[in-house]
RNA sequence: UGAGGGAUCGUCCAAUGGUAGGAUACCUGACUCUGAAUCAGAUGAUCGGGGUUCGAAUCCCUGUCCCUCAGCCA
C-alpha cells in the first residue's frame, strides 16, 4: 500500500547520506521512547511512523523503550496501553519492551566514570540556589562553590547518595561543563537527583535516578541506536547529548529533530487531556471523542487511515497545525474502500406503501460494497411499512430538493420507485406522523423499465424487520479552531459533541460484534462499540459522509 | 534584548540556481440506484527590503515575525 511511492524528507536524506559515507556501516537502528505517564494521542503517530517506518525501510530495528527515569510520574498502567496502541498502528519491536530503567546499573557506572574523568561533581546547592546560580537567558551563571571537589570526595559523596545517606534535594550529581555557556542546557546540568521513591520496575533498589539528558543518550548508545529521531524541543539538548557520549567515548548515535504535529479543533497536551477525563467532560481516555489513539480506535478509525494521514502530511522542521479535515479525509478514504454498506435510519419517519399487500414481505438484493465487487450482495427485507429518514421528506420542498415530497417520486434504494400521495399529521401539533406512498411494482430492484429518471434515492428499513439499536453521533470535541483561545479551554467544548439516540438498522446486522465497521448509506461510517450487548447494538458514528446537500442548505 | 531553530496556496508538504508542483479545503461542472465515491476544471503562495546572476523560493546582506530553552520533568 503506497510502498512503491518513494518517500523522501530531510531525515531520510541525512540517513541516505550516512549510508553513502558509511558513517554507521550502513546500519540503521532507531527507537521510540515514550514516557509511560499518559496515553498516546494524535501527536504521537508521526514519531512512531518515522522511527518504526525508517528502521523498517532500511531493514533495521526500532526499539520500543519506556523512558522511565522519573518514578514519581510514571506508571505501569500506561506501558501496556502504549504498547497496544503501537501494535494497533501496525508496528513491531524486538522480543520485548525495553526500559531505560534496564540500564540503571550501567548508567550509574557511567556516572562514576564521569566523576573519575573530572567531568562531574556532587553539588550541595539547594534547588533554589541551583536556579539562582544558573543565571538567565541573557546573563551567565556562576560556578557552584562545590564545583571543585576532588574526584575522591565526589566519588565518596555520590556513593553515599546512592546509599541513601542524604535527604531528597540535599545533593545532586552535576556535569562539569560551563556555567557561562550561552546554551543553558550546558550550564552544569544535573545528571542524578535523590528521590526516595520506589520505581515501578526496580522497586526500592535505587534512591537516586538519572535525568533525561544523561539517561537518554546513553540508553541510545547502549542499544546501538544509529539515529535518534526526536521532536524539535530537544534541539537545544543535542549539544549535551553529544557531550556525554564524547566524554565517555562510547557509540555515538546521531540525534535528528523534527516538528511535532498539532491539529486545529483539537487539544493534545497531556495535562488538558487528563482534565477532560478527570472532570468528566468525556467518559475516559478511550472516549470516542478523545484524540487519543485509544479513543480514535473505539470511534472506528483504522490504523491505515492514521498512517496514511502521516504520509500525506509529510515531515518538516516547521511547527505546523494540520487541518483536522485532513484526518477526516484519510478515514473516509480508507473506510470507503473497505466498509460494507448497510441501511439504517437515525431519525425515523414512517412510510406506508398503501398499494403494497398487507402482511407481504419480500427480500431484495443489495450490493455490499460498490467499491469492492468481491464483497458480494445480501438480501434486505421489504414490506408495507417502512422507516425513512425524517429529513428525506419535506412537505414544502425548496428548489433542488429531490427527495420525497407530496406528489414526488423517489427511489427506495434497491427496492421500488414510490410516489408520495398523502401526509398524516397530528391535528394539534401539526407534526408529521406518517407519509403515504404508492409503489410501482414494475420497478422492483429500483430500475424503471420505461427508463424514466428519478433523481432521489433514499435509504430505508422495513419497520417490522428493523433492529432497534443505539446510535452515538459524535462531532468535533471543540467547536473553535483554536481551543486554547479564551480564558479556559473547556469553554470551547462543543456542547453537541455527542448525541445518543435510538435508531433502526436492517436485520443483516444482527450479531455483529464490537469493532465491526460499516457504512450506513448516505449517513456515514459506523463502528460497533464495546458497550454493545447481543440484545442492543451500539453504533459509534466514526465520521459522516461528505454532504454537499447540507452545504447547499447552509448557504 | 543570550543560544538554538523556523517562515512557500486557507492548511500541510515539494521544488537542493532553470516552467513554483502535489495533497487537503473551498468553488464550477460531468457522472451517479449513496446529494457518497469517481472524473474534469477554476481559485489560490515564495515574510519585507536590497544585492549576486542570463536566470533566485534556493546564494549573499539586512530587517521582521514565530517557536524552543532559565524543572532536582521528559
Amino acid at each position: 500500500m503506497g510502498d512503491e511511492i518513494k518517500r523522501s524528507d530531510f531525515i531520510r536524506e541525512i540517513i541516505a547520506e550516512h549510508n553513502r559515507t558509511g558513517r554507521f556501516g550502513g546500519r540503521v537502528q532507531t527507537r521510540f521512547p515514550p514516557e509511560p505517564n499518559g496515553y498516546l494521542h494524535l501527536g504521537h503517530p508521526r514519531a512512531i511512523c518515522i522511527n518504526f517506518g525508517i528502521a523498517d525501510e532500511y531493514g533495521g530495528i526500532c526499539n520500543l523503550r519506556m523512558d522511565d527515569t522519573n518514578p514519581t510520574k510514571e506508571d505501569v498502567e500506561y506501558v501496556e496501553a502504549i504498547a497496544e496502541d503501537i501494535r494497533w498502528l501496525g508496528f513491531h519491536w524486538g522480543d520485548h519492551i525495553l526500559y531505560a530503567s534496564d540500564y540503571f546499573d550501567a548508567l550509574y557506572d557511567y556516572a562514576e566514570r564521569l566523576i573519575e574523568l573530572g567531568k562531574a561533581y556532587v553539588d550541595d546547592l539547594s534547588p533554589e540556589e541551583v536556579r539562582e546560580y544558573r543565571g538567565t537567558l541573557t546573563e551567565p551563571g556562576r560556578n557552584s562553590p562545590y564545583r571543585d571537589r576532588s574526584v575522591e570526595e565526589n566519588l565518596d559523596l555520590f556513593r553515599r547518595m546512592r546509599a541513601g545517606e542524604f535527604d531528597e534535594g540535599a545533593r545532586t550529581l552535576r556535569a562539569k561543563i560551563d556555567m557561562a555557556s550561552p546554551n543553558i542546557v550546558m550550564r552544569d546540568p544535573i545528571i542524578y537527583r535523590i528521590m526516595k521513591v520506589p520505581h515501578h520496575r526496580t522497586g526500592d533498589k535505587w534512591c537516586i535516578y538519572p535525568m533525561y539528558d544523561f539517561a537518554h543518550c546513553l540508553s541510545d548508545s547502549l542499544e546501538g541506536v544509529t539515529h535518534s529521531l526526536c521532536s524539535l524541543e530537544f534541539e537545544n539538548n543535542r549539544e549535551l547529548y553529544d557531550w556525554f557520549l564524547d566524554q565517555l567515548d562510547v557509540h555515538h548515535p546521531q540525534q535528528i529533530e523534527f516538528a511535532k504535529l498539532e491539529f486545529n479543533y483539537t487539544v493534545l497536551s497531556k495535562r488538558r487531556l487528563r482534565r477532560l477525563v478527570a472532570e468528566g467532560y468525556v467518559t475516559g481516555w478511550d472516549d470516542p471523542r478523545m484524540p487519543t489513539l485509544a479513543g480514535l480506535r473505539r470511534r472506528g478509525y483504522t490504523p491505515e487511515s492514521i498512517r496514511n494521514l502521516i504520509e500525506m502530511v509529510g515531515i518538516s522542521k516547521a511547527n505546523s497545525q494540520v487541518d483536522i479535515a485532513m484526518l477526516e479525509h484519510a478515514v473516509r478514504d480508507d473506510l470507503n474502500q473497505r466498509s460494507p454498506r448497510v441501511m439504517g435510519v437515525l431519525d425515523p419517519l414512517k412510510v406506508v406503501i398503501t398499494n403494497y399487500p398487507e402482511g407481504q414481505t419480500e427480500e431484495l438484493e443489495a450490493v455490499n460494497n460498490p467499491q469492492d465487487a468481491s464483497a458480494g450482495t445480501r438480501r434486505v427485507p421489504f414490506s408495507r411499512e417502512l422507516y425513512i429518514e425524517r429529513e428525506d421528506f419535506m412537505e414544502e420542498p425548496p428548489k433542488k430538493y429531490y427527495r420525497l415530497s407530496p406528489g414526488a417520486e423517489v427511489r427506495l434504494r434497491y427496492a421500488y420507485l414510490v410516489t408520495c400521495t398523502d401526509v398524516v399529521k397530528d391535528p394539534t401539533t401539526g407534526e408529521i406522523l406518517e407519509v403515504h406512498c404508492t409503489y410501482d411494482p414494475a420497478t422492483r430492484g429500483g430500475d424503471a423499465p420505461d427508463g424514466r429518471k428519478v433523481r432521489g434515492t433514499l435509504h430505508w428499513v422495513s419497520a417490522p424487520h428493523a433492529i432497534e439499536a443505539e446510535a452515538r453521533l459524535y462531532d468535533r470535541l471543540f467547536n473553535v479552531e483554536d481551543p486554547y483561545q479564551g480564558e479556559d479551554f473547556v469553554d470551547n467544548l462543543n456542547p453537541s459533541s455527542l448525541e445518543v439516540r435510538p435508531c433502526y438498522v436492517e436485520p443483516s446486522l444482527a450479531g455483529v460484534g464490537a469493532g465491526y465497521r460499516c457504512q450506513f448509506e448516505r449517513l456515514g461510517y459506523f463502528c460497533v462499540d464495546p458497550d454493545s450487548t447481543p440484545e442492543r447494538l451500539v453504533f459509534n458514528r466514526t465520521i459522516t459522509l461528505r454532504d454537499s446537500w447540507a452545504k447547499i442548505q447552509g448557504r
